[in-house]
RNA sequence: GGGGGUGUAGCUCAGUCGGUAGAGCAACGGCCUUUUAAGCCGUAGGUCUUGGGUUCGAGUCCCAACGCCCUCACCA
C-alpha cells in the first residue's frame, strides 16, 4: 500500500506564528505515520474542511459524570424516557457504536463514565462531524438526560463539541492496556485505558493529604529542606552526584532529609515535617525505587513511644479519609458479582462438560480473591480497620502490636542478643559472612541485624512496632538510660516490610560526634556517612529531646491499594532508556 | 551482578513435531434509529525484539545482545 505524501506544513500546524516553526520541525523529525495515524489525520482534516476546529478550548459548565448520575437518581427517570435536566459533559470516548443515523458512545472523564445518544435528526448539520470520531477522541455534548428502553442513563446530545481528535489509537478495550512495560513507560495511555490505575493515584494523593492533614491537626509545621546537599546523610545509603556550574561544587542528592529537620529543632520550630523525596542510587525492587517518598517528622518533648502513636494516627486517617475502607467494601460487591454471573450463566454455557463446576478464567480468578476480601470486609463491619493486601488481611486498627527487638529474635530463633557465640553460630548456620573482606570480625550489633532480617521480619505480617534495637546500628538514637547497648528505636513493619523508621533522638553533641565518627572511619565503606561538622555545632547549641520518624509513603500507598509493585504506586518509575 | 521467565499485527493473545504467520478488538469499505465489549457482509494489516548459527527449510532449535517481569544478592 503505497504512503500518501506528506502533507503539507499549512494544514499540519494551521496555528499562525509561534508555533508553526516548531510543529513543522518536529513534523520532519518524527518517524513516518502508521496507517491509524493516517486515518485519523484525515480524519482531523475533513473536520476542518466543515470549519470544526478539531482542538478546541475552555468549556465552561462541564458537569462530571458522577454529578450526572447523583442528579438523575432523584428524578427516576423511566427506561425510555427522557427528563428535564440538561448537562453538559466532557470526556474521552471509550467506547463507540454508530448505527446509521444513531449513535452511542461513552465517554470518560475523571468521576467514571456515561453514556451519550447522537442521533442525526436531533443534532442535523452536526451528524456528518460523527462519522469522523475515533475512540479516544475528547468531545463534549451538552443535553437532556434520559434512559434509553434498555435502562442505561444517557445524555442525549443536541449539541457536540470536538476537544481533542487524537491521531493515536488507544488500547483494546475490553483488556486495557496490560503490557507491564508499556504501562510504565506510557503511564498516559494506562492511566486513561485503565480506569483502576487512576483510583490508586487518587488514592495516594489522599493518602498525602490525609497525613498532611493529621500532621497539621497536631500542630505540626511543613517545612522543605534541600534536597541538593553538599554533605549528605541521616542514612546509609549511596547518593547520586551532580555538579553545581557556578559554584563549581559537586553536590549530592538528599537520600535523608533527618539532619535539617534536626537543626530546625535547635531553631525553636518544635515539631516540623517534611514530604520529601529521597534519592538512593542502590538496587530497584518491587520495594525500592531511586527516587521515593517519605514523610519525616520531629516532635520536641516527645520520644520513639510517641512516634508510634504517629505511625497510628497516620494510617487511620488515611485510611478514613482516602476512603480505604469503601472501596475494598465496593471491591468485594465487584468481584461477588463476576464471580455470581461468570461463575454460573457464562460458565454454563461454555462447560461442554466437565465433570467439575466451570467457572471462567475471570470467575476463578474473583474466588480465589474473594476469600481475603470476605474476610476483611467482615472486619470492617466489626469496625476495624482492615485491608486487603494480596491474600492477607491487615488490621491497622490501634494499638498495633508492640514487640521487643530482643523478643522477637529469640522466639525465632531461640538465642539471646547478647550471647555473642549464639549469635556467631547462627549467623553460620544462615550463611551470614561473620568476617569483612580484610578478615577482621564483623560487629556483633551487625550480626545480629542480619539475623533478625533474615529470620525474624518476613514473619511481621499484622502492623508491628519492633522496638528497643541494638544500639551499634542506630548512630543518631539516644541509648537506653539503663543499657547502653540498646538503642531506642523502633521500625514499624507490616507485610514482612519495614514501612517506618523511628528514634528517640539523640540530643547529646559529644556522644552524637562520636558516634558519627566512628561510622565514617569505622566501616570505611563508601556507604557510610560523611561528617556533617555544622550538624554537631547546631547540636552543640542545644536540640530540645525529641521524637523523631520517617514513614515511606510510597510503601504505605502500597499496603493500602493492594499493590504488589512500588511501581504500581509511583506514576513515573525508573525505567532503563529505551524500549 | 547470579538464577528463572518473557518479547509474534496498533492492543489482547494463539501458533502442536522445524514445513507458506492466526484469532478477537482496533482500522478501512458497505448495511443499520435503542446499542451495552453492538451486530452482519467484505477488505487490508507482520523486519515474529535485534544479530549470528544449525538446517533443504527457523516464530519454533542453539549462541549472543537488548528491553521488561519475578527472585536472590545489595540496601538502617
Amino acid at each position: 500500500m503505497p504512503i500518501p505524501p506528506r502533507r503539507g506544513r499549512v494544514r499540519i500546524a494551521p496555528v499562525e506564528g509561534r508555533f508553526s516553526d516548531f510543529a513543522s520541525k518536529h513534523e520532519q523529525a518524527m518517524e513516518e505515520p502508521d496507517r491509524f495515524k493516517l486515518e485519523r489525520m484525515k480524519k482531523r482534516d475533513a473536520l476542518r474542511e466543515m470549519g470544526v476546529d478539531p482542538y478546541g478550548g475552555r468549556v465552561d459548565g462541564v458537569m462530571p459524570c458522577a454529578e450526572v448520575r447523583a442528579a438523575a437518581e432523584p428524578l427516576n427517570i423511566a427506561d425510555g424516557e427522557r427528563s428535564d435536566l440538561r448537562a453538559r459533559v466532557a470526556g474521552r470516548i471509550a467506547l463507540l457504536r454508530v448505527m446509521g443515523k444513531l449513535a452511542f458512545l461513552t465517554i470518560d472523564d475523571r468521576t467514571g463514565r456515561i453514556q451519550l445518544g447522537l442521533s442525526k435528526q436531533e443534532i442535523g448539520d452536526q451528524w456528518p462531524m460523527v462519522r469522523q470520531l475515533d475512540l479516544g477522541d475528547i468531545i463534549s455534548v451538552e443535553g437532556v438526560v434520559g434512559k434509553t428502553k434498555t435502562g442505561e442513563l444517557t445524555v442525549w446530545a443536541s449539541s457536540v463539541t470536538v476537544l481533542t481528535k487524537a491521531l493515536r489509537p488507544p488500547p483494546e478495550k475490553w483488556h486495557g492496556l496490560t503490557d507491564v512495560e508499556l504501562r510504565y513507560r506510557q503511564r498516559y495511555v494506562d492511566l486513561f485505558a485503565n480506569p483502576e490505575v487512576r483510583d490508586v493515584f487518587r488514592q495516594r494523593s489522599e493518602i498525602i493529604q490525609a497525613v498532611r492533614q493529621y500532621l497539621l491537626d497536631c500542630g505540626y509545621l511543613e517545612v522543605e529542606t534541600p534536597a541538593l546537599q553538599p554533605i549528605y546523610g541521616g542514612a546509609a545509603a549511596r547518593p547520586f552526584t551532580t555538579h553545581h556550574n557556578t559554584l563549581n561544587m559537586d553536590l549530592f542528592l538528599r537520600i535523608s532529609p533527618e539532619l535539617y529537620l534536626k537543626r530546625l529543632l535547635v531553631g525553636g520550630m518544635e515539631r516540623v515535617f517534611e514530604v520529601c523525596r529521597n534519592f538512593r542510587n542502590e538496587g530497584i525492587s518491587t520495594k525500592h525505587n531511586p527516587e521515593f517518598t517519605m514523610i519525616e517528622l520531629y516532635e520536641a518533648y516527645a520520644d520513639y513511644r510517641v512516634m508510634m502513636e504517629r505511625v497510628e494516627g497516620m494510617f487511620a486517617a488515611a485510611i478514613e479519609r482516602a476512603g480505604i475502607l469503601a472501596a475494598i467494601e465496593r471491591r468485594r460487591g465487584e468481584l461477588e458479582e463476576t464471580y455470581q454471573t461468570k461463575g454460573t450463566a457464562e460458565s454454563a454455557a461454555a462447560a461442554g462438560g466437565g465433570d467439575r463446576p466451570a467457572h471462567s478464567a475471570k470467575a476463578w480468578a474473583a474466588e480465589v480473591r474473594l476469600k481475603e476480601h470476605r474476610a476483611c470486609v467482615e472486619l470492617i463491619r466489626q469496625g476495624r480497620m482492615a485491608v486487603v493486601f494480596g491474600h492477607d488481611v491487615l488490621d491497622f486498627t490501634p494499638p498495633w502490636r508492640r514487640a521487643r527487638y530482643a523478643d522477637l529474635l529469640r522466639e525465632y530463633n531461640d538465642i539471646e542478643m547478647s550471647d555473642h557465640a549464639a549469635v556467631l553460630a547462627k549467623a553460620e548456620s544462615l550463611e551470614i559472612p561473620t568476617k569483612l573482606k580484610d578478615g577482621s570480625p564483623v560487629d556483633h550489633d551487625v550480626l545480629v541485624n542480619a539475623i533478625f532480617e533474615a529470620t525474624v521480619e518476613y514473619h511481621l505480617v499484622q502492623p508491628t512496632f519492633v522496638y528497643d534495637y541494638p544500639a551499634a546500628i542506630c548512630p543518631l538514637t539516644r541509648r537506653h538510660p539503663e543499657n547502653p547497648s540498646i538503642a531506642l528505636r523502633f521500625e514499624a513493619f507490616v507485610a514482612g516490610m519495614e514501612i517506618g523508621n523511628a528514634y528517640t533522638e539523640l540530643n547529646d553533641p559529644q556522644v552524637q560526634e562520636e558516634n558519627l565518627r566512628r561510622q565514617v572511619a569505622g566501616e570505611g565503606d563508601e556507604t557510610m556517612a560523611v561528617m556533617d561538622e555544622d550538624f554537631i555545632t547546631a547540636l552543640e547549641y542545644g536540640m530540645p529531646p525529641a521524637g523523631g520518624l520517617g514513614v515511606g509513603i510510597d510503601r504505605m500507598a502500597m499496603l493500602l491499594t493492594n499493590s504488589k509493585s512500588i511501581r504500581d504506586v509511583i506514576l513515573f518509575p525508573l525505567q532503563r532508556r529505551g524500549g
